[in-house]
DNA sequence: ATCACACTTCGGTGAGCACCGAATCGTCCG
DNA sequence: CGGACGATTCGGTGCTCACCGAAGTGTGAT
């Protein structure tokens, strides 16, 4: 149709001011496709994977994390950084890297949870117990995911804390539970209305709690360690203290307080 | 590192189980992206967009729209549906054509909010006056978009029937506000809890009323003829009744009125 | 000063893929 | 039946890009 239409002129460069002839007429539009390219490759989606841990990484712990050449990894940097996904933090020969906000971690997830499957084949031992430790409890950049997160999420909804319509929410007794636990500030006065969002769990195919509540949830289960994060990942570890308290407030089954009794993988 | 990784390894096919040697150990994770990559072209994303209207195209009506050839329309719809994004159904010589559901519809909306924008020059004045319109008021899968999505939005959160803690809320008032409309089966008894979601408006880098609630809001004005869709597009135009209506229950300003008054799209 | 280290730049390579046109297959209509 | 039409298949083309290694740059430690 068009003759200016080269092939294949999808993407590429902003496509330079020609000749000053009509430029008065332009209209700003999403690139969503350029968006998507960023992810659109594997390397790319497991250095943003790695990053929903919530924490900064240095680009030679992130090469290595996604099994590519240095030289590579900061290709793949440079590119998430301009296209914004990334921000970062250059100190003496350093570069730290962290995702740009908790939106794109929210879009990431999101995705993730939308995305088709894929068989991944196991290597070792270690990287075994790793999916394990992963499966059980994890962070999803500022909350609680895993057979974990579904599981506090199960037991808030059975006990009236949460209320399922329309969506997740915190019900006047889920405010009044919240406060007593300690977690006051987060939650404004009208707590019954306070942000509430579930993310679908990729290990589970199940939706957790998300938001600011589960943030908070998260901060302070941190705060009082009964959980503790294992560096350079995203794994939880429930301690002694964390195990007691989630039965008491909760009563958590022990199937989501070990590891080694979370089931493999139930596939729907 | 690894010797068994060629060059470039990265989508391409399910691999092939090999040999049958070590297939026990395997693990299914989300493969964001092959989902991104799907979305990493502006056609498919044209595509997308257009679907977006939450109506069913077919094939050519698609391929006009996104200015490529029959055949290369077909190639993408075949990856569209193959990969979940898009449902259809073929009747007779022809291939209807829509969004797979809400899900993909929404993220799409986030993927929009979140990508960098692009100059897109205008070439006629007939798709000068497309685009105004389509600033004014369009719908977004289900709910109303543009300048006077957002204006209702403001509006009602003026009024006090949406309030902002830790995202947008229905409040008591909110409830009864919708009710009085004669909108009260989408709101459950506990309607100040109701689910109420918000979308980054891409043409004004706002958020405007989404979920249960916009959708209720929008199926209420298009089925009074408040608002009317015009076909093949997310075009919608307030009718008079319309204007009354948004005045009497919103006191909307006529700027939200009248596709003629919307500012051109001011940048932030 | 010297060396190790974190990262970057650059050339080259190979795979992937968006596009079209021409030919083909079915379906619907006159 | 025959022709118009919507959609598909297929071969070919050219661009894009993920990857690496080798060489280079700057920082920090000895």
């Amino acid at each position: 149709m068009d003759p200016l239409r080269t092939h294949h002129q999808n993407i590429s460069q902003p496509a330079m001011s020609r000749g000053g002839a009509d430029q008065e007429s332009v209209v700003e539009t999403p690139d969503v496709a350029a968006l998507a390219q960023l992810l659109a490759d594997r390397t790319r989606v497991a250095i943003c994977m790695a990053l929903l841990d919530g924490g900064t990484w240095t680009a030679s712990e992130l090469a290595e994390f996604a099994a590519v050449a240095p030289s590579t990894a900061t290709e793949h940097l440079n590119l998430l950084v301009s296209g914004g996904l990334l921000a970062e933090q250059r100190r003496g020969r350093r570069r730290y890297v962290r995702l740009a906000g908790p939106d794109t971690a929210e879009t990431l997830e999101i995705l993730a949870g939308l995305a088709p499957y894929r068989q991944v084949p196991v290597r070792s031992l270690a990287e075994a117990n790793h999916r394990r430790a992963l499966h059980h409890a994890r962070t999803c950049y500022d909350h609680i995911a895993g057979a974990l997160g579904v599981a506090i999420t199960d037991a808030m909804t059975e006990r009236g804390l949460l209320a399922r319509d329309y969506g997740l929410v915190l019900t006047c007794a889920g405010a009044r539970w919240l406060t007593a636990l300690g977690i006051p500030d987060t939650v404004p006065s009208a707590a019954h209305r306070a942000h509430v969002r579930t993310c679908l769990d990729w290990t589970v195919r199940r939706r957790h709690l998300s938001g600011a509540v589960g943030a908070a949830l998260y901060r302070h289960a941190v705060d009082r360690e009964w959980l503790v994060k294992a560096p350079a990942t995203r794994i939880l570890t429930v301690t002694d203290a964390g195990r007691a308290a989630f039965r008491d407030h909760l009563a958590l089954p022990d199937e989501a307080l070990f590891p080694s009794l979370t089931p493999a993988a139930p596939r729907p």
